[in-house]
DNA sequence: ATAGTCAGTTGATAAAGTGAACCCTTGATA
DNA sequence: TATCAAGGGTTCACTTTATCAACTGACTAT
């Protein structure tokens, strides 16, 4: 665990776990499908002691797991958890941010379909309302877990 | 722009401007509502001269844009631009995985409130159909501006 | 005159990341 | 029996980033 990983927010938290440098592409390379080390190695381009130390650490957090899927030599591969696959909204939700705020020249590289059928956009919006969930539309509030400490100057009341 | 931004793909674009350590951490505060250098230095605990490196980042990204608030001496503070506002969904999407995933204990430090006037969760979805979407519920496919290069491994055609 | 505020800058030290080469187990080939 | 190749790493020298503390500069308030 980093530093952000002891700070009381929920945001360094997942950051701590899945915002160090890579590692937002490794879980999107896991979850197109590529399972070996030599494949994530190859395909990123990083270097390969750090991919090791990277995927030791979302072990260690639970978010990806490693899978002997040979015997003599043991070989491995990695696959996304269940809390990986959880992760796939927010980073289709990154991927929409820089379709749209970085454009590349041609169009964007890849596009998301749907169980529905349709290519779509994905938007994160309240369960209650189904109305967008935006900068404009929501508060954030101080819940019951809230206590100070590095990162909490708005939320934290002080004295608590 | 580092190595991230070079990359042909959007979760690449989007990480190398909004995912280097510290900036997630940097926008939420702002979009809390600290503007200024110094809280932003106090709250965080980052070091001074990173702040001011991250800072010019994001203002050269777009993301952040830095106002006189005063002459005599001019002194300046930092808001969201559109593109910056924008990353919120992100960054709640990623909150309520944190929330969900490294559980604190006392509950959450943080809750949204949707201006439908609901306690909420964010959620991912389809425009078109309203459900979720989530790794088990969409396909990712190459789309026009699909290149070869480092990170592209499954979606760009060999030969393009 | 002295102290304090704000928004940084400077510089020494420590921690992370890079790139290339090497290692180990094993199956296949010459 | 070499020896080659595949897969999954480890080691090491080097470069880049980050940290921590102190300092600067332009002012205002006392």
């Amino acid at each position: 665990m980093n530093r952000f990983g002891e700070m009381h927010c929920s945001i360094a938290q997942a950051v701590g776990v899945v915002a160090e440098p890579w590692t937002p592409l490794i879980l999107r390379d896991l979850f197109l499908g590529l399972r070996r080390f030599d494949q994530l190695s190859e395909d990123l381009g990083i270097s390969r002691n750090l991919l090791t130390q990277r995927l030791d650490r979302l072990q260690a957090a639970g978010v990806v797991e490693k899978v002997a899927y040979q015997r003599r030599p043991v070989r491995y591969e990695y696959h996304l958890t269940e809390a990986g696959r959880d992760i796939v909204p927010a980073l289709i939700t990154l991927m929409a941010w820089g379709d749209r705020w970085s454009t590349p020249p041609g169009g964007p590289p890849a596009l998301l379909i749907h169980s529905c059928g349709e290519q779509f956009t994905p938007t994160v919006t309240c369960p209650h309302c189904g109305g967008p969930a935006g900068a404009d539309t929501i508060t954030m509030v101080a819940g019951p877990g809230a206590a100070q400490g590095p990162g909490t100057m708005v939320l934290a009341k002080p004295g608590q």
